[in-house]
DNA sequence: GTGATAATGTACTGGTGAGTCCAATGACCA
DNA sequence: TGGTCATTGGACTCACCAGTACATTATCAC
């Protein structure tokens, strides 16, 4: 990366990480080698180590960072907006289609169970994500609770938190068996819950 | 292990699996190699392939084999006795509590995100885990609509598809945050739908 | 006890993969 | 146009690790 970064730089880099991000959804990160990424991108080590100087790790991490951007854009607008039980119902769709659609590849899987292990910078890319997730989860709770739709007593941070485990137990069971059908159940169940069915 | 194992060799063997399990837990399984295994457990390579012919591979299914089995032990006579609301709520606590002290250690964890997906074999182990474990509390369900505890219009599958969500993902989050929180939430909301509140 | 076989120790091999070195090429700016 | 720096290519080193070969010691059956 030397000092600047001109624009033929960037795209490098970018293919860079892309590549690199389709190969780990594709074979796992422990069979992804850097000859791998290099062969895959059009590029050669020295790329690699020009971009990032301090190796793999830097790599994997801004990888990490380029899925968590997706994840929750992959949501919106809906998971901003749940002011009414049709937007809940409509993120919820959105989230049971992409998910389907991604299977075993799918991007929060991958940045859980491969990204996540890898560095400790990894580690707090998932972390964060998850974290701001939750809190627009318990935001959209909360506005349904001023607005009477669900009764005040219902623990906003606990049903957050249900549904968070939800959506990250039906994934970790997606990529293993392929089938969103335990990430559906668990949003269905936590929003009849919201609703007090 | 050629044709017959002596008293010595069984023993020889259980700790090499013993050590192998607690070496992944610690450092993941990807910084864990046969030598720290044969270190750990006070071998050498050559009972590591005297004890697993076919190699490492064998050797992690066989941690996989055994981390699945203590599992659901764990769990019981709890997990086969979901006859009352008090006995969910002691196997919710249970769960809770082993989890809690497990840590990021858990064995959920590790079979779920480091032996599962490191062979097809390891992976058919979480799997039918899951499966097994899913199948006990949809049992757990269907006798408490039976007994007229749940209404039946509840999807007992759904219901129990959604439970082992949460926990997966409960446990998940707590592999990355050491906090039991989002498993407890989890637990406390699908048992809440449960009884219908 | 003795022979067969299981159990263990040690040294080695071959491959792979991260990271380095250095030379060459290309782009931008004075 | 010439110089500087970003960009790229390819060969190389070094460490680690799974797996092997072979020799030695312990154990069990008879």
């Amino acid at each position: 990366m030397g000092t600047t970064l001109t624009a033929k730089g960037a795209a490098t880099r970018q293919r860079i990480i892309q590549g690199a991000a389709t190969l780990i959804q594709d074979q796992g990160i422990s069979s992804t080698s850097l000859d791998d990424i290099a062969a895959r991108t059009q590029t050669g080590k020295s790329q690699l180590f020009h971009y990032f100087p301090e190796g793999k790790t830097a790599l994997l991490v801004a990888v990490a960072e380029f899925e968590a951007a997706s994840i929750l854009a992959d949501q919106q607008p809906y998971l901003s907006n749940l002011t009414s039980w049709d937007a809940w119902q409509d993120w919820r769709n959105r989230v049971v289609e992409r998910y389907e659609a991604q299977g075993r590849q799918c991007r929060l899987g991958v940045l859980t169970t491969q990204l996540g292990p890898a560095s400790a910078a990894s580690e707090k890319i998932a972390a964060d994500l998850q974290a701001e997730w939750e809190r627009l989860l318990l935001e959209g709770i909360q506005g349904m609770q001023q607005s009477g739709h669900i009764r005040p007593s219902v623990d906003a941070a606990a049903a957050a938190a249900a549904l968070i485990a939800g959506i990250y137990g039906g994934v970790l069971i997606l990529l293993a068996s392929g089938s969103a059908y335990h990430l559906a159940s668990a949003l269905d169940v936590g929003i009849a819950s919201l609703r007090g069915h």
